[in-house]
DNA sequence: GAGTATTCGTTCAGGCGCCAAACATACTCG
DNA sequence: CGAGTATGTTTGGCGCCTGAACGAATACTC
């Protein structure tokens, strides 16, 4: 059977007793990330003792990711009342930055996922060079790092997403069509341009990112296997299967826009001929609308009011777009079998016009829709899925590993 | 064996030092399944203690899992010559069976992957009725048991493949166009009709385990990421990210044969238009080379003739497969982010003439191709790869966990 | 050919983490 | 106010890994 030798990175490691103890510090986090819950309680939810769990919560709590809120209130149980543990907004925070076409943006989101600071830099940015726009980039996170010390936010990491090919090795950004980019270190650069003092920062898609940032914060309720079609002037795709992001094994995954859904269709950016993308993104709606793709920012509302006030054209476009789009969402469902969809990015506003062709045209196309049914809905987070997911992604390393971190 | 009331399966479970025991025993075989190594070697390779090694190593071999070999030969190298430890292929064996529109088959595999045993009835499966054909297979099980035992092998599961979209909860087969089934419960009527005794049995999807089947005994260096296009008049594909395969959540994942690639093409079985299997698929292939796809088994070895001669419409007829085949496959490749596809089932006999339309088509259409090149390889284990995966997916439980199916 | 160096496998304390049970605490109920 | 119940902590025990020490088996050196 020679499993390979795989001399990669395949190799199973080994594990001792600490890793256990790191392991039930992370399920117990979990437990209380979900909710606030005493002791007991998180001994019933994960299946610990509450010797075990009591010792967790100790060390957590002098690590200041928890702490123990006062008291709950009777409710008129008998027995004594539990103290609740919570999350400690103070344990740490993230930093998520968008780099797209239409603007920079970025948030700082503490511990239990509130958002504790905003800013942005509306603009077409398809203009500028590379080096000026990360310039701009680092200026929002020194700001956002500035402010997060203020309110005495410790910064775990940062998250920055970009609307393109990520190459998570060498973290430069392959290739972003829509911004004319190629191969630039994004992170690199950025550091170089900011004030320094830095904590780790990551690189990422934003489809992927989004992505997280709705299986984290959407409160999809049990949908823990999805996948976020990100709409824009690209369409790209953030897949998670069983509640983990899938990203390829390079990062280069989720290229849904250039699915040929028309081999005869109009030639593409790419090279190909009938890419999703030239027939449901966000130009060719626009153009299909007979509104100018340019001057992006005034447009999309403009494509919404026409909407509203039932211009034909304007719907007929959506709904064309949505009958193309189910035919990539079909090919998504078909091979990777996930039973939710998600439409974020431009197509969650656009979701009640396209609503009805996208999920005909999946339930045409999904083999198993007749056995299990496809949910395609909107995305919650909408345009904020992508900074909040990858401020998040920061997190994420606490939550997952906190004993970990806390040592480190 | 799992403790947790588990509401959602979703929820982390708790380790502790038992898991660590049965997770390190798994590194071990794991190690030893690569090649017979010593106690010393094993412990460099996998981070353990020696000390640990060798415990985990003597209950391996309590369990009858591992034997000692005979002292190596003395190599030139100074110090205590070690003892290699190896698999034992008495230690467990898994039969598997194959279901498809041309005829049934059946292995048994040791524990060292080498095939001991090898059946099947050849004929084709369509007009004949389910409970008939299963009864066929039980019995093909049955003598693979009694061969087992004549070879002192303990069987420790049974894996069945069938062409069409499975149920894994259920263990049902919902559909198998081309078989023309519908909702089978293949594993009980089989084991129904077996004379009992049999060990547990687990269904899947044909080229889900083919593709597992590649994964193991491929020997496909280093790639624990790819792709397996089954081809046979449906096409599926087994997908294998980082070395698990991906089923999908319900087991209705790699459904490639009804991705959109034509969309004003010839309606399909499943109702739409325009899907891979019938552009690509071996009928199609057939009546485009001008053969009667009926009487497949003489079909294909006619098509085979006939490229062989230089028949320039069979020629025409799979370059243009190729083509087709090469969208579907660059749609797979931009979602899941691989940069290996294995042409596996008919694909792999016919690989030299499909070869150069397959990969030109796939260039054209993958962005990510000019960074990181795609290759398109032929499968190893042609169509046994199906019955030989099956017949492994039984004994990978074995690897997996070996304490826990020693105790159990 | 004897002594030394090297490697292999095993044995033995030591530490750590979990569990089970007992105990102290705090609240409800009658 | 006592009985009943649930929470949180303490204690003893066990299993597992580690590191060091030890005997065993081989090569190298003089």
């Amino acid at each position: 059977m020679s499993i390979a030798p795989t001399g990669s990175s395949r190799r199973p490691r080994p594990t001792d007793q600490a890793e256990v103890r790191r392991h039930n510090a992370a399920v117990v986090l979990e437990a209380l990330a979900a909710r606030p819950r005493s002791r007991a309680q998180v001994a019933a939810a994960t299946g610990l003792t509450r010797a075990t769990v009591g010792s967790i919560v100790e060390e957590l709590i002098a690590g200041g990711l928890v702490t123990e809120q006062g008291t709950r209130e009777p409710r008129g149980r008998v027995g004594r009342p539990g103290t609740d543990v919570a999350l400690d907004p103070a344990g740490g925070a993230g930093i998520g930055v968008e780099v797209n076409v239409d603007g920079l943006s970025a948030v700082v989101v503490d511990l239990v996922g509130e958002v504790r600071h905003r800013a942005s830099r509306p603009g077409d940015q398809r203009g500028r060079r590379a080096g000026e726009v990360l310039r701009s980039a680092a200026r929002l996170v020194d700001d956002a790092l500035a402010e997060s010390e203020r309110q005495g936010l410790r910064v775990r990491g940062i998250g920055v997403a970009v609307p393109g090919l990520v190459d998570l090795d060498a973290e430069v950004l392959r290739v972003a069509p829509n911004l004319g980019w190629q191969d630039v270190p994004v992170l690199e650069r950025m550091a170089k341009a900011g004030r320094g003092g830095w904590p780790p920062a990551t690189l990422d898609n934003e489809a992927n990112l989004a992505a997280l940032g709705e299986l984290w914060s959407g409160g999809h309720s049990g949908a823990d296997s999805f996948v976020l079609v990100n709409g824009d002037v690209g369409v790209g795709a953030g897949v998670v299967l069983d509640g983990r992001l899938h990203r390829g094994s390079r990062g280069f995954g989720g290229e849904l826009g250039h699915l040929t859904v028309a081999p005869d269709g109009p030639e593409c950016r790419c090279g190909a001929r009938g890419c999703l993308e030239q027939v449901a993104g966000l130009d060719w709606i626009l153009r299909s609308a007979g509104l100018e793709p340019r001057g992006r920012s005034d447009a999309v509302p403009a494509l919404l009011a026409a909407l509203d006030a039932g211009d034909e054209r304007a719907v007929r476009a959506v709904g064309d777009a949505g009958t193309s789009l189910g035919v990539g969402i079909a090919a998504l469902v078909n091979l990777f079998d996930i039973d939710t969809v998600l439409l974020g990015g431009i197509y969650a506003p656009l979701y009640p016009w396209l609503e009805k062709a996208v999920q005909a045209s999946v339930d045409r196309r999904v083999l198993s829709a007749a056995w299990a049914p496809i949910a395609v809905r909107p995305s919650r987070l909408g345009r904020d899925a992508a900074v909040v997911g990858a401020a998040q992604s920061a997190l994420r390393d606490v939550l997952a590993d906190p004993l970990g971190v806390l040592a480190g």
